[in-house]
DNA sequence: GCATGATCATGC
DNA sequence: GCATGATCATGC
């Protein structure tokens, strides 16, 4: 921000509220200040949003504030659609910056904490999409004047301009106050707290320029090839819980550097990472489980929109280890980016399809088993037998999700 | 309290 | 040894 003015003093809070976004954008990226609808960054459909958090005096880190995002244009969003909705086409995608906000400091002064990409995406999009529809259908409903936050869980309808006249709002007189959609402040603590549990992989930026990712990522786990488990941590000079379920999954992020929950570049890149024991034979010990389904929402969906598809879609990150025939020692074995041949996409297909037709006609007890397809079977996944999911049919069955078989993992694995 | 990733148990 | 049914452990 060199061409920035430098001789601003201590600015009262209020002052300072929007100053740092705006100083951001004109002096940093050079975008002149707009209210313009459409994102900052038209070309990358990306929206550049800067937000204060604040310190605690017990040290951690909070959201100071909600984010604030568009206008809702009363009357014309009762006639928008969801998926082509402006709020959607404007936030999609957002270039969040998160600054410390310091009472005594100049803003200039403030420092930049997370600079991050923030899709709106997954279990968030669908909440997302819930409370915007149900901001609408109270505008919808004459009730533009009725809105507050308290009526949604993670997209709020703030007050936004207090100085600004009441607005129009359709199928009422009334006229109702100015409102804006946000994040609520809860959600941005998600968003603070999902940063400052993840670590980035490569932070040399020169290396990248060297090497493709994919290549950093085996070259960190070469040191480790074939070492017995025991000896990693040794290496590592670090002690693990070894009675932990994620053992093999913090192990594998330590031999990449990594101490945090999450891997920075994994998460935004949608990778799963997956671990797999592989017994003497080479078949992995057990199948991969995916989340469990909603009987009502399989005989309602279409492949294509399906959970299942859409997990499968995404890229994949084995963390391969092998054990030996009585299973008392383990060895890393390799490591690997992974998505499915669509080939197996297919197969996946036909189970999905052959699981929807059984359970819209009242065999939701007898699904796919592993011996009627080569890629994918059907099994329970739920906590205990009273753990149970309604079906169409009205009656409850025991949760159950897809599993890739493990014999099919097994050749996924030799061909890698 | 529940979802999720992972694993155990049983019977053929 | 494997298919299938059942459940555990953790974290949010």
């Amino acid at each position: 921000m060199t061409d920035a003015p430098t001789t601003l003093n201590k600015n009262s809070a209020k002052e300072v509220k929007g100053k740092f976004g705006q100083y951001l954008e004109k002096y940093y990226f050079g975008i002149e200040n707009n209210s313009i609808s459409e994102p900052d960054f038209k070309e990358a459909k990306l929206e550049l949003k800067s937000t204060p958090i604040k310190r605690l005096n017990n040290g951690t880190y909070t959201p100071k504030e909600r984010l604030v995002l568009n206008i809702i244009d009363y009357c014309a969003i009762i006639e928008e659609k969801w998926e082509t909705s402006h709020f959607l086409s404007k936030n999609e995608l957002l270039l969040l910056i998160l600054y410390l906000y310091e009472t005594d400091k100049n803003f200039l002064d403030y420092l930049i904490r997370y600079v991050t990409l923030w899709k709106i995406e997954g279990a968030d999009r669908e909440m997302i999409r819930q409370d915007w529809e149900k901001i609408v259908s109270k505008i919808k409903s004459g009730k533009a004047h009725e809105l507050s936050e308290g009526e949604t869980f993670y997209l709020g309808a703030c007050r936004k301009g207090w100085k600004e006249e009441p607005r129009k709002q359709p199928n009422s007189p009334i006229r109702a106050p100015q409102r804006a959609f946000s994040f609520k402040v809860k959600y941005m603590s998600a968003v603070l707290k999902r940063l400052e549990d993840s670590q980035k992989l490569i932070t040399d930026i020169s290396e990248l320029k060297k090497n493709s990712f994919e290549n950093l990522v085996y070259n960190k786990f070469q040191p480790f090839l074939n070492m017995n488990i025991k000896n990693i941590e040794q290496k590592l000079h670090t002690k693990l819980n070894r009675k932990s379920k994620g053992y093999y999954a913090d192990l594998a992020r330590r031999m990449m550097g990594v101490s945090a929950k999450y891997i920075e570049e994994f998460e935004k890149a949608g990778v799963s990472m997956k671990i797999i024991r592989l017994k003497h034979n080479g078949v992995p010990k057990e199948d991969m489980s995916f989340p469990y389904f909603k009987y009502k929402e399989i005989a309602e969906q279409e492949w294509d929109e399906s959970n299942f598809s859409e997990q499968l879609e995404s890229k994949f990150f084995f963390v391969v280890y092998q054990m030996n025939k009585d299973e008392s020692k383990i060895f890393f074995k390799k490591a690997f980016f992974w998505n499915m041949p669509i080939t197996d996409m297919a197969e996946c297909e036909a189970v999905w399809i052959e699981t929807k037709k059984r359970i819209i006609s009242g065999k939701a007890d007898t699904l796919p088993k592993k011996i009627e397809n080569r890629v994918s079977h059907v099994r329970p996944h739920a906590r205990n037998k009273q753990d149970t999911d309604i079906a169409p049919n009205g009656k409850l069955y025991v949760k159950k999700c897809f599993w890739l078989n493990s014999k099919y993992l097994k050749e996924q694995i030799e061909n890698n």
